[in-house]
DNA sequence: CGCCGAGTTGAACTGAATCAAGAAACGTGG
DNA sequence: CCACGTTTCTTGATTCAGTTCAACTCGGCG
């Protein structure tokens, strides 16, 4: 079987030849999960960035009335984590769990050790990824603070148009802050609109 | 004069001697920027980290409405700077204004450079500082997500107590997303709560 | 065929925004 | 140190975006 997830991820994204990268693999154990299963649940130690060979993950949180906000995505070619609980090694406020049937390779410390030494410049690539991530946090926050429903679903909708086919709108909701009655109702006035033009 | 910023900073966080710190010092341009002075304006490129010495900034964006949302505060001891134009290479979308009259050490890529190549550690404590800022971040969004006016202010109290009594109300509700005028009556509600038990 | 979860629609409700007007605090110059 | 103007904060009345709750529709799947 031709894996072409973390493999295929790290031959375009560095310069290191073939058989190495086979090497560094192996320790790298892949997991199959099905729709609904979860990766990391709330006040558990996450131990590991989870990279999406195929499927689709999501990462959410559930308040004290029970409520579910959804902090990622996670699609095939992404890397999802809880930092906080990683990094910091502190329980977890968050789920992970897969919408899909998907294959995720978990990537551990030894392994991120065992990158770093082997690729040069890994150490860059991983200070891209968090550069990314703050990135995209710090427009989410603003998009949060400064648009309405509407607004913030069209910007979800240019960000992330091969997310929106994949995911039932109640979680697209979840994600932009607004119940899923009012996303219906965004669209709808949406495609009111656009039928006027 | 002694500078009580950085460089206490840089001996209490590393294993160095003093006399490499001085000499590192010395090319790290320091400017004192009067209350209201900015340090950055949209559609600049963000060309420095900004580690506050003395006084107190602000990160903002304006919106197409004309409204502030303040995306950070940075008093003493702390960095602020746009990753996503400086490491990136974009124009910005924020403002870093200051607050208070202050006192701020620029800190270029070069000067990051020099640190990477004299503290050893230097690296790691880069990486902390990032993974703490998304876990900042990320935990922002949560509660932007999850809580009401009220819950939000009272985080806000917990975490940043110094910063509630420096700056006024007006940005602080900018921060938690909320008018002015709300902010208000979240704290007379609060202070009536509190008389009553 | 019938069920079930996802999406839609409607009506009532609510937290927060808006607009407007005072009151309090603040700092700047005389 | 006071007087004055400016900014900040408060309060009230009204409006509005989005929530809540409930009923109904639709498409898929067993």
């Amino acid at each position: 079987m031709i894996r072409t997830g973390l493999k295929t991820f790290l031959t375009s994204n560095f310069d290191i030849d073939e058989a190495e990268i086979l090497s560094l693999i192996e320790s790298c154990t892949v997991k199959e999960v099905r729709k609904n299963q979860f990766l990391l649940r709330e006040n558990e130690h996450c131990k590991h960035t989870f990279f999406v060979e195929k499927g689709l993950l999501r990462q959410y949180s559930i308040d004290n009335k029970g409520k579910e906000h959804i902090l990622s995505f996670a699609p095939e070619n992404w890397f999802v984590t809880d930092r906080e609980s990683a990094y910091f090694n502190q329980p977890s406020k968050y789920y992970i769990e897969a919408l899909e049937d998907s294959t995720v390779a978990m990537i551990d410390e030894d392994f991120i050790q065992m990158l770093s030494d082997k690729i040069p410049n890994f150490t860059h690539f991983n200070n891209r990824l968090l550069h990314n991530h703050i990135r995209q946090l710090q427009n989410r926050i603003n998009l949060l603070l400064s648009a309405v429903a509407e607004d913030r679903y069209l910007q979800f909708i240019a960000t992330y148009p091969d997310i929106l086919l994949r995911v039932p709108q109640t979680m697209i909701a979840s994600y932009l802050g607004i119940t899923p009655e009012s996303l219906s109702r965004v669209r709808k006035e949406l495609a009111q609109k656009n039928f006027k033009k």
